[in-house]
DNA sequence: CAGAATCCCAAATGATACTG
DNA sequence: CAGTATCATTTGGGATTCTG
Protein backbone atom coordinates (compact mmCIF):
# COMPACT_ATOMS: atom_id res chain seq x y z
CA UNK A 1 0.00 0.00 0.00
CA UNK A 2 1.40 3.57 -1.28
CA UNK A 3 2.54 5.01 2.24
CA UNK A 4 0.40 8.17 3.81
CA UNK A 5 1.56 11.51 2.64
CA UNK A 6 2.59 12.83 5.46
CA UNK A 7 1.60 16.18 6.13
CA UNK A 8 3.69 18.78 7.18
CA UNK A 9 2.27 22.17 8.45
CA UNK A 10 4.32 25.04 8.36
CA UNK A 11 4.46 24.68 11.98
CA UNK A 12 8.32 25.05 12.91
CA UNK A 13 8.04 21.04 12.85
CA UNK A 14 9.67 21.15 16.17
CA UNK A 15 11.85 18.47 17.00
CA UNK A 16 14.19 18.13 13.90
CA UNK A 17 15.77 20.83 11.86
CA UNK A 18 14.17 21.13 8.52
CA UNK A 19 10.49 22.54 7.51
CA UNK A 20 10.04 19.67 5.11
CA UNK A 21 6.60 21.16 4.19
CA UNK A 22 3.73 19.11 2.76
CA UNK A 23 4.53 18.71 -0.68
CA UNK A 24 0.42 19.72 -1.53
CA UNK A 25 1.20 22.98 0.49
CA UNK A 26 4.07 23.32 -1.74
CA UNK A 27 2.68 23.01 -4.79
CA UNK A 28 -0.16 25.20 -4.13
CA UNK A 29 2.89 27.64 -3.35
CA UNK A 30 4.67 27.17 -6.63
CA UNK A 31 0.93 27.85 -8.38
CA UNK A 32 -0.73 30.44 -6.45
CA UNK A 33 -0.98 34.57 -6.91
CA UNK A 34 -3.03 35.49 -9.43
CA UNK A 35 -0.88 35.58 -12.34
CA UNK A 36 0.81 32.32 -11.84
CA UNK A 37 -1.49 29.86 -13.95
CA UNK A 38 -2.27 32.03 -16.55
CA UNK A 39 1.28 32.70 -17.34
CA UNK A 40 2.46 29.21 -16.68
CA UNK A 41 -0.31 27.77 -18.92
CA UNK A 42 0.25 30.09 -21.64
CA UNK A 43 3.43 29.09 -22.10
CA UNK A 44 2.57 25.52 -22.01
CA UNK A 45 0.55 26.03 -25.03
CA UNK A 46 2.78 28.06 -26.67
CA UNK A 47 5.80 25.59 -26.07
CA UNK A 48 8.06 27.73 -27.91
CA UNK A 49 9.81 31.04 -27.44
CA UNK A 50 8.12 34.67 -26.73
CA UNK A 51 8.79 37.64 -26.14
CA UNK A 52 8.08 39.71 -22.95
CA UNK A 53 5.27 41.99 -24.78
CA UNK A 54 4.10 39.09 -26.51
CA UNK A 55 3.65 37.32 -23.39
CA UNK A 56 2.47 40.66 -21.71
CA UNK A 57 -0.51 40.80 -24.53
CA UNK A 58 -1.50 37.34 -24.43
CA UNK A 59 -2.13 37.47 -20.30
CA UNK A 60 -3.03 40.72 -20.41
CA UNK A 61 -4.21 43.24 -18.08
CA UNK A 62 -1.66 41.86 -16.24
CA UNK A 63 1.39 44.68 -15.12
CA UNK A 64 4.54 44.58 -16.33
CA UNK A 65 6.34 44.60 -12.76
CA UNK A 66 3.82 41.48 -12.18
CA UNK A 67 4.72 39.70 -15.09
CA UNK A 68 8.20 39.58 -14.58
CA UNK A 69 8.58 39.36 -11.06
CA UNK A 70 6.30 35.90 -11.69
CA UNK A 71 8.99 35.09 -15.02
CA UNK A 72 11.59 35.56 -12.43
CA UNK A 73 10.16 32.80 -9.63
CA UNK A 74 9.46 30.36 -12.45
CA UNK A 75 13.20 31.16 -13.99
CA UNK A 76 14.75 30.47 -10.62
CA UNK A 77 12.81 27.46 -9.82
CA UNK A 78 13.45 25.84 -13.36
CA UNK A 79 10.18 26.06 -14.96
CA UNK A 80 10.95 28.58 -17.71
CA UNK A 81 13.77 29.62 -19.52
CA UNK A 82 15.17 33.46 -20.34
CA UNK A 83 17.01 34.46 -23.28
CA UNK A 84 18.31 37.41 -23.89
CA UNK A 85 19.12 38.65 -27.29
CA UNK A 86 21.72 41.53 -27.63
CA UNK A 87 20.41 43.59 -29.69
CA UNK A 88 18.71 47.38 -29.95
CA UNK A 89 16.15 47.39 -29.24
CA UNK A 90 16.51 44.65 -26.78
CA UNK A 91 14.90 41.59 -26.99
CA UNK A 92 14.17 38.84 -24.58
CA UNK A 93 12.41 35.50 -25.29
CA UNK A 94 11.09 33.35 -22.46
CA UNK A 95 9.94 29.56 -22.76
CA UNK A 96 8.83 26.47 -20.67
CA UNK A 97 10.95 24.23 -19.41
CA UNK A 98 10.99 20.42 -20.08
CA UNK A 99 10.32 20.57 -16.04
CA UNK A 100 7.76 23.02 -16.42
CA UNK A 101 5.85 21.65 -19.22
CA UNK A 102 5.95 18.07 -17.02
CA UNK A 103 3.56 20.06 -15.10
CA UNK A 104 0.84 19.94 -17.82
CA UNK A 105 -1.11 16.57 -17.08
CA UNK A 106 -0.97 17.83 -13.49
CA UNK A 107 -2.54 21.09 -14.16
CA UNK A 108 -4.99 19.49 -16.89
CA UNK A 109 -5.81 17.27 -13.74
CA UNK A 110 -6.56 20.03 -11.77
CA UNK A 111 -8.65 21.46 -14.39
CA UNK A 112 -10.21 18.20 -15.10
CA UNK A 113 -11.48 17.95 -11.37
CA UNK A 114 -13.11 21.84 -11.48
CA UNK A 115 -15.19 21.07 -14.40
CA UNK A 116 -16.20 17.57 -13.46
CA UNK A 117 -17.24 19.43 -9.71
CA UNK A 118 -16.98 22.59 -10.13
CA UNK A 119 -20.80 23.15 -10.79
CA UNK A 120 -21.45 21.31 -7.14
CA UNK A 121 -19.47 23.83 -5.65
CA UNK A 122 -21.89 26.13 -4.13
CA UNK A 123 -20.57 30.29 -3.57
CA UNK A 124 -18.13 30.10 -6.42
CA UNK A 125 -16.83 33.66 -5.96
CA UNK A 126 -18.56 36.99 -4.90
CA UNK A 127 -15.69 39.12 -6.38
CA UNK A 128 -18.04 41.79 -6.73
CA UNK B 1 -7.23 14.59 -29.66
CA UNK B 2 -8.49 16.07 -26.30
CA UNK B 3 -9.46 19.32 -27.07
CA UNK B 4 -7.75 21.98 -25.51
CA UNK B 5 -8.65 23.36 -22.31
CA UNK B 6 -9.50 27.16 -23.07
CA UNK B 7 -7.34 29.26 -20.71
CA UNK B 8 -9.50 32.36 -19.33
CA UNK B 9 -7.78 34.97 -17.64
CA UNK B 10 -9.52 37.37 -15.25
CA UNK B 11 -9.68 39.47 -18.01
CA UNK B 12 -13.04 40.52 -18.75
CA UNK B 13 -13.69 38.09 -21.34
CA UNK B 14 -14.74 41.41 -23.59
CA UNK B 15 -17.67 39.58 -25.79
CA UNK B 16 -19.64 38.01 -23.36
CA UNK B 17 -21.15 38.76 -20.09
CA UNK B 18 -19.78 35.70 -17.75
CA UNK B 19 -16.12 35.94 -16.24
CA UNK B 20 -16.31 32.20 -17.00
CA UNK B 21 -12.29 31.69 -15.40
CA UNK B 22 -9.68 29.37 -16.47
CA UNK B 23 -10.87 25.79 -14.40
CA UNK B 24 -6.86 25.38 -13.30
CA UNK B 25 -7.51 29.21 -11.43
CA UNK B 26 -10.33 28.26 -10.23
CA UNK B 27 -9.06 25.38 -8.43
CA UNK B 28 -6.16 27.34 -7.15
CA UNK B 29 -8.18 30.01 -5.72
CA UNK B 30 -10.04 26.81 -3.59
CA UNK B 31 -7.06 25.52 -2.15
CA UNK B 32 -5.05 28.53 -1.70
CA UNK B 33 -4.35 30.60 1.47
CA UNK B 34 -2.00 29.09 4.26
CA UNK B 35 -3.76 27.03 5.76
CA UNK B 36 -6.68 25.24 3.50
CA UNK B 37 -4.58 22.44 2.36
CA UNK B 38 -3.36 21.63 5.78
CA UNK B 39 -7.04 21.68 7.44
CA UNK B 40 -8.47 19.84 4.07
CA UNK B 41 -5.98 16.97 4.03
CA UNK B 42 -6.47 16.70 7.18
CA UNK B 43 -9.95 16.31 7.63
CA UNK B 44 -9.44 14.13 4.43
CA UNK B 45 -7.42 11.99 6.75
CA UNK B 46 -9.49 11.56 9.90
CA UNK B 47 -12.60 11.13 7.32
CA UNK B 48 -15.14 10.98 10.30
CA UNK B 49 -15.82 13.97 12.63
CA UNK B 50 -13.12 16.00 14.54
CA UNK B 51 -14.15 19.26 16.94
CA UNK B 52 -12.86 22.29 16.55
CA UNK B 53 -10.28 22.52 19.39
CA UNK B 54 -9.25 18.86 18.24
CA UNK B 55 -8.70 20.11 14.38
CA UNK B 56 -6.97 23.30 15.69
CA UNK B 57 -4.19 21.26 17.60
CA UNK B 58 -4.07 19.08 14.39
CA UNK B 59 -2.83 21.92 12.32
CA UNK B 60 -1.25 23.95 14.67
CA UNK B 61 -0.29 26.50 14.80
CA UNK B 62 -3.58 28.13 13.41
CA UNK B 63 -5.32 30.70 15.22
CA UNK B 64 -8.77 30.15 16.01
CA UNK B 65 -10.12 33.14 13.61
CA UNK B 66 -8.19 31.35 11.12
CA UNK B 67 -9.70 28.18 11.64
CA UNK B 68 -13.04 29.41 11.85
CA UNK B 69 -13.18 31.33 8.41
CA UNK B 70 -11.50 28.57 6.52
CA UNK B 71 -13.48 26.54 7.94
CA UNK B 72 -16.98 28.42 7.16
CA UNK B 73 -15.36 28.81 3.17
CA UNK B 74 -15.12 25.17 2.82
CA UNK B 75 -18.96 24.77 4.04
CA UNK B 76 -20.22 27.12 2.11
CA UNK B 77 -18.39 25.43 -0.91
CA UNK B 78 -20.15 21.97 0.44
CA UNK B 79 -16.46 20.62 0.84
CA UNK B 80 -17.01 20.23 4.74
CA UNK B 81 -19.93 19.84 6.98
CA UNK B 82 -20.42 21.35 9.90
CA UNK B 83 -22.39 19.85 13.20
CA UNK B 84 -23.55 20.99 16.19
CA UNK B 85 -24.89 19.74 19.56
CA UNK B 86 -27.12 21.28 21.85
CA UNK B 87 -25.06 20.34 24.69
CA UNK B 88 -23.15 22.55 27.76
CA UNK B 89 -20.20 23.32 26.91
CA UNK B 90 -20.87 23.54 22.97
CA UNK B 91 -19.84 20.85 21.14
CA UNK B 92 -19.49 21.54 17.49
CA UNK B 93 -17.87 18.54 14.61
CA UNK B 94 -16.45 19.03 11.15
CA UNK B 95 -16.00 16.41 8.62
CA UNK B 96 -15.26 16.02 5.32
CA UNK B 97 -18.44 15.83 2.79
CA UNK B 98 -18.14 13.44 0.07
CA UNK B 99 -17.43 16.40 -2.44
CA UNK B 100 -14.21 16.59 -0.24
CA UNK B 101 -13.39 13.32 -0.10
CA UNK B 102 -13.47 13.09 -4.27
CA UNK B 103 -10.58 15.59 -4.03
CA UNK B 104 -7.97 13.38 -2.45
CA UNK B 105 -6.98 11.81 -5.94
CA UNK B 106 -6.36 15.26 -7.19
CA UNK B 107 -4.78 16.39 -4.31
CA UNK B 108 -2.24 13.11 -4.46
CA UNK B 109 -1.88 13.70 -7.67
CA UNK B 110 -0.13 17.10 -6.76
CA UNK B 111 1.50 15.70 -4.10
CA UNK B 112 2.86 12.90 -6.62
CA UNK B 113 4.16 15.52 -8.74
CA UNK B 114 6.08 17.49 -6.03
CA UNK B 115 7.46 14.56 -4.62
CA UNK B 116 9.05 13.32 -8.09
CA UNK B 117 9.52 16.93 -9.54
CA UNK B 118 10.36 19.01 -6.17
CA UNK B 119 14.24 18.35 -5.69
CA UNK B 120 14.27 19.70 -8.64
CA UNK B 121 13.37 23.14 -8.60
CA UNK B 122 15.65 25.20 -7.30
CA UNK B 123 15.20 28.19 -4.73
CA UNK B 124 12.47 26.58 -2.89
CA UNK B 125 11.92 28.93 -0.62
CA UNK B 126 14.26 31.60 1.54
CA UNK B 127 11.56 32.11 4.23
CA UNK B 128 13.87 32.93 6.39
C1' DC C 1 11.67 46.91 -25.63
C1' DA C 2 12.26 45.17 -21.24
C1' DG C 3 12.78 46.14 -17.33
C1' DA C 4 13.77 48.64 -12.35
C1' DA C 5 12.25 51.81 -8.77
C1' DT C 6 8.50 54.00 -6.11
C1' DC C 7 4.38 54.77 -4.14
C1' DC C 8 0.01 53.19 -2.70
C1' DC C 9 -3.93 50.40 -1.62
C1' DA C 10 -6.50 46.16 -0.54
C1' DA C 11 -6.51 41.61 1.07
C1' DA C 12 -4.63 38.03 4.02
C1' DT C 13 -3.15 36.74 8.34
C1' DG C 14 -1.74 37.13 13.22
C1' DA C 15 -2.41 38.65 18.22
C1' DT C 16 -5.30 39.52 21.71
C1' DA C 17 -9.39 40.14 24.30
C1' DC C 18 -14.14 39.15 25.03
C1' DT C 19 -18.63 36.10 25.18
C1' DG C 20 -22.81 32.70 25.07
C1' DC D 1 -15.75 25.08 24.01
C1' DA D 2 -16.32 27.47 20.05
C1' DG D 3 -16.50 31.03 18.55
C1' DT D 4 -16.79 36.85 17.58
C1' DA D 5 -14.66 41.45 17.63
C1' DT D 6 -10.88 44.50 17.20
C1' DC D 7 -6.42 45.96 16.17
C1' DA D 8 -1.88 45.56 13.99
C1' DT D 9 1.09 43.76 10.61
C1' DT D 10 2.42 41.57 6.48
C1' DT D 11 1.86 40.47 1.81
C1' DG D 12 0.08 40.89 -2.93
C1' DG D 13 -0.62 43.54 -6.52
C1' DG D 14 -1.70 47.79 -9.38
C1' DA D 15 -0.29 52.52 -11.15
C1' DT D 16 3.14 55.39 -12.48
C1' DT D 17 7.57 57.05 -13.66
C1' DC D 18 12.28 56.40 -15.15
C1' DT D 19 16.15 54.20 -17.91
C1' DG D 20 19.76 51.39 -20.77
Amino acid sequence: MPMNPEIRTPAKAASDGLPAPCPMVSFVKLVSGKWAIPILYRLIIIGGAVRFSELQRAVAPITQKELTRQLRLFEQRGLVSRRIYAEVPPRVEYSITELGLSLRPTLDSLAGWMRENGMKLAAQDHHD
